[in-house]
DNA sequence: TTCTTATATCGACAGTCGTCAATCTAGTAG
DNA sequence: CTACTAGATTGACGACTGTCGATATAAGAA
């Protein structure tokens, strides 16, 4: 980050220095961009919905009526096994797009209310 | 799909009959949900966002004032080899979120109009 | 033509990811 | 208590992904 954070604090004049040789290709952006980190942190929350899986996961706990699905009728309709689809269940619940409450013998998975449309903010935000 | 129709479609009189025993987790969505065929495409445009280095080569060329970089002004900033950032950005091509054009010896990526909002639209269409 | 430079492609390697079988945990019923 | 069941966790394996060095391609300069 330091690192990045320099190099993009001196790019303006480095480039001018260089440019009577031989460049001039574009005028490079002086906007520092995004950060490695803050990089970092938006590339998770994409990551966890970038599995088909785990959008059909995501698509049927939504269009569930009670607003929750327990784990049995996650995975019959998935076609997985069962540690698979507790594994899916959990990297959407570690990445906050899920609640997992267990009542009883049965575990049930609900929406974060909002959280979808906080993903889809980070992409206005890039 | 159809396998799902037909087995929510008797679910009720199946749980019904099991009910006497020990079941009565809750009641299973009547929605077909997401495809599997849907799911793998909307999951697509996910993994193209979901690496950090992707993301901040959105966010150079997004900043940049003439609306296009050309491939120099990526590399250096991201402390990534040649090879690498020529890769990321044929991903982000191919996901239809940057355009590729070439004029002379430099080529030029800038970002396809509103590419990001769609992809935004897909969470709320899960 | 040859030389140089910008970018893409290829091949290989390490690390990550999705999946399953086996096992563990924690509730319920008897 | 034991037996059963829902679900989570573990370990392993194959597939995929990000990265780089080497090479190829293509365009301008000499």
């Amino acid at each position: 980050m330091d690192v990045n954070l320099l190099h993009n604090g001196y790019v303006t004049a480095t480039v001018a220095v260089e440019a009577n040789e031989t460049d001039a290709c574009c005028i490079p952006s002086v906007v520092p961009a995004l950060s490695a980190e803050e990089a970092q942190g938006k590339a998770q929350a994409f990551k966890a919905l970038a599995d088909p899986n785990r959008l059909r996961l995501l698509s049927i706990v939504k269009a569930s009526e009670s607003g929750e699905s327990c784990v049995c009728d996650l995975t019959e309709p998935l076609d997985l096994g069962q540690p698979t689809v507790s594994h899916h269940l959990r990297i959407l619940v570690d990445a906050g797009l899920l609640n997992r409450e267990k009542r009883g013998t049965w575990a049930y998975y609900s929406l974060v209310p909002g959280a979808l449309d906080e993903v889809a903010g980070l992409l206005a935000s890039l």
